[in-house]
DNA sequence: TTTT
DNA sequence: TTTT
């Protein structure tokens, strides 16, 4: 059925990247999405939405983006529940990012630390090309 | 910034009707939206999503939706957090349906039960035409 | 970059199935989508779009959709241009269609005529299981 | 029914603002939305989409947007149909813009001319807070 | 009839 | 050149 999401948002930290036991990379990150309206004391205010991004965009979200990045997402609901420490069941709600588009001018993004290297003969490779436009990265791009 | 979520899904369970203190109403319901993939075993899953709608938008769900409709939501999401009776902080995201479209032929919407009459001099009014046609209501429509 | 839409509407006709030179199916269709205001005489228009779908989509929506048939489509917007007969550039706007969701209830679909057969042997195979449920069809269970 | 369009892009020239007999502000203008995939020749494409914005919209659109300009888009597919000067029939899809988010650093926006001084006295006010964040512009601040 |  |  028809599910799908999208937001403008910018990471509220970096972003965490793991691995599944199969060697699946994950990444999560949280996006803080500003309200468009105020609240009833003037203030605008954030929804803080975790997202989750597999494989490629995976790795791509742990090299590019950080605390504080703008970006958007395409992608859809996705619910799960699993057994906490204390024995309670948790229910949680994510956005699966299935295409993300990094908005930093490109300025932004190469100014900084060695961390946005390239890991050399690493990776799925450099996704920035020449142009100083924001940055797609798709599912379809993936090689599995 | 951008915040969109467009959902198709059916009720897992009757909405539920409340008003604020400043009577506002508010419905919540919870949309069992089916997945398109099948996961490992080969079965098709669902993701389960809590809805809010306001004013007359929870008036309406209240009165035409129940357990096991299908509708179509046009909304944001939000996310809050309040203190549980043992004193944790509790972090929930829910959907809040900006525009709602119910997707039943009539046929099963009229075939069944009293309380779907309509309250007469009550209400905001029967929001069916004469037509087959599924049902939109939006927030252009409010009152206030 | 984000190129998103999500339409619920009708068929104002028979979808257009038809080849590529390398035999890829393409169907074409138009959805009535229904606004949620009216104009200034009262009365509630439509838009109406144009849809294109490829693949197995195509082939499904040829199928299972006839004019009449209510759908959501979940895909992105192209333009493209071509000379016409007299010479003039003619500029277009569509929709292809990514996801799709057959929104009929199950009587409906299967009430009716010859042409709704499964061609034996043929085709992707039945996409309806035994649930009441509306179908998806999604670009990701294409066979290439 | 469900009308939903998302788009990130580019302006491909400065918008063209006018106003209605009755003195409704209107802006038109096109957004080019790279595509995430490329063609047979390895080609990134893009599409061209004629977008609207009333009222408020489109007068911050007129004086905070020009060539080039980066830009989100949450809105709805509208077409309508005219005659042309040679008596045929056209008929055109466009983007409807109900939400629109400006998404320059802020750096971009203020570092050049004249016509982005709000004109003292007149118009709705500065859109732009003290935040370096994208600025947004939803409907629901139309003064009517 | 196109943006970066 | 439109659906219910």
């Amino acid at each position: 059925m028809i599910n799908r999401v999208i937001l403008i948002g910018r990471l509220t930290k970096d972003p965490d990247l793991r691995y599944t036991p199969n060697g699946i990379p994950v990444s999560t990150f949280n996006l803080a999405v500003n309200r468009t309206y105020t609240n009833q004391q003037g203030e605008r205010e954030a929804d803080f939405v975790n997202c989750v991004a597999w494989n490629r965009q995976a790795e791509t979200v742990a090299k590019y983006l950080k605390k504080g990045s703008l970006a958007g997402v395409d992608g859809r609901l996705q619910t799960r529940n699993y057994e906490a420490q204390d024995g309670r069941r948790v229910y949680v709600m994510e956005v699966i990012a299935e295409s993300l588009q990094f908005l930093e001018p490109k300025g932004a993004r190469t100014k900084n630390s060695e961390k946005d290297e390239p890991i050399p003969g690493g990776g799925y490779g450099d996704p920035f090309g020449d142009s100083d436009d924001p940055i797609d990265v798709s599912d379809n791009d993936l090689p599995f």
